[in-house]
DNA sequence: ACGAAGCCCTGCAAGC
DNA sequence: TGCTTGCAGGGCTTCG
């Protein structure tokens, strides 16, 4: 599932390709995403360029003259830049067509993602005026957590995981931060301690920088925009190994339900 | 304000 | 083999 790494590397992947190319047409095969794609999408885009590609959170902004194309991956989404002549497949809802011939391709089997039209400041937009702070940026650091989760009982994991806390950090990579930095998923986040938030922020930035430099987790579906999938999940020290033996102590990982999401930890190395 | 649960959707694995 | 069932889960939305 896109978080973070992946967005930034669907970003990465795309932007070269796209930057100052005009969009020639645009073709909605599936419009049943999490919201509908507008109707007047490809009339509103048709004829407009790329003036820049951004990233905030899990969204994907393509700016043009006059608007914005908000594109979030959901859970099973990805994007894919291929030759026109490329015949579209199973889930390819979205055609984006470039002047220059390429084809900016999203699939996304489950549905879960969306592609929106914004006229004006996409930063203003409902969606994503309250977000939290990018985990990668300064303004995220061990004091920012300390300070927001006094009082809280809310497990570390979900605070983690709330986009209005932090931004862009799902179960992936909630959990390897977690274990990194020695912290139980369900310990309540107002009873950490000033020094082990700074441990787990600095783990957080650690777990992102490496997984974007690996070109993200592909688990099932994501691939990069060439097509290739990431390569961070050969990596993963906890998600996804439930029962298996913790790469540090040898014991059993340990499996729980967190909010209706599954949390793998050990309860060893984890306190 | 906070926290928990519901919902959208398909693919896959397990059970019969 | 071919069904049914359960699970996976991001994040907006609603309810308590």
């Amino acid at each position: 599932m896109p978080e973070l790494p992946e967005v930034e590397t669907t970003r990465r992947g795309i932007e070269s390709s796209l930057l100052h190319r005009k969009i020639a047409h645009v073709l909605v095969r599936m419009p049943k995403l999490r919201w509908p794609v507008p109707p007047e999408l490809a009339h509103l885009v048709t004829g407009k360029t790329i003036e820049q590609v951004m990233r905030r959170a899990k969204y994907l902004v393509l700016k043009l003259d006059g608007g914005s194309v908000l594109i979030h991956l959901g859970m099973s989404g990805s994007l894919r830049l291929v030759q026109s002549n490329l015949t579209a497949g199973k889930h390819d809802h979205v055609d984006f067509c470039f002047d220059s011939g390429i084809v900016l391709r999203y699939n996304d089997p489950r549905r879960f993602g969306s592609i929106l039209w914004l006229e004006n400041d996409p930063l203003k937009h409902p969606l994503l005026k309250d977000l939290g702070p990018e985990p990668l940026c300064d303004g995220f650091d061990g004091d920012y957590l300390y300070q927001l989760s006094r009082g809280r009982k809310v497990a570390i994991k979900m605070l983690l995981m709330n986009n209005q806390v932090v931004a862009g950090i799902g179960n992936i990579y909630a959990s390897e931060a977690l274990f990194t930095a020695g912290i139980r998923p369900d310990r309540a986040a107002g009873r950490i301690s000033r020094a082990r938030y700074l441990t787990l922020a600095a783990c957080i930035k650690e777990v992102l920088n490496r997984a974007i430099a690996m070109g993200g987790t592909t688990l099932r579906n994501f691939l990069k925009p060439d097509g290739q999938p990431g390569y961070f999940k050969q990596t993963l020290l906890v998600y996804g190994r439930g029962e298996q033996p913790c790469t540090k102590c040898r014991m059993p990982l340990k499996q729980i339900r967190l909010g209706q999401r599954s949390s793998v930890f050990c309860s060893r190395c984890q306190r």
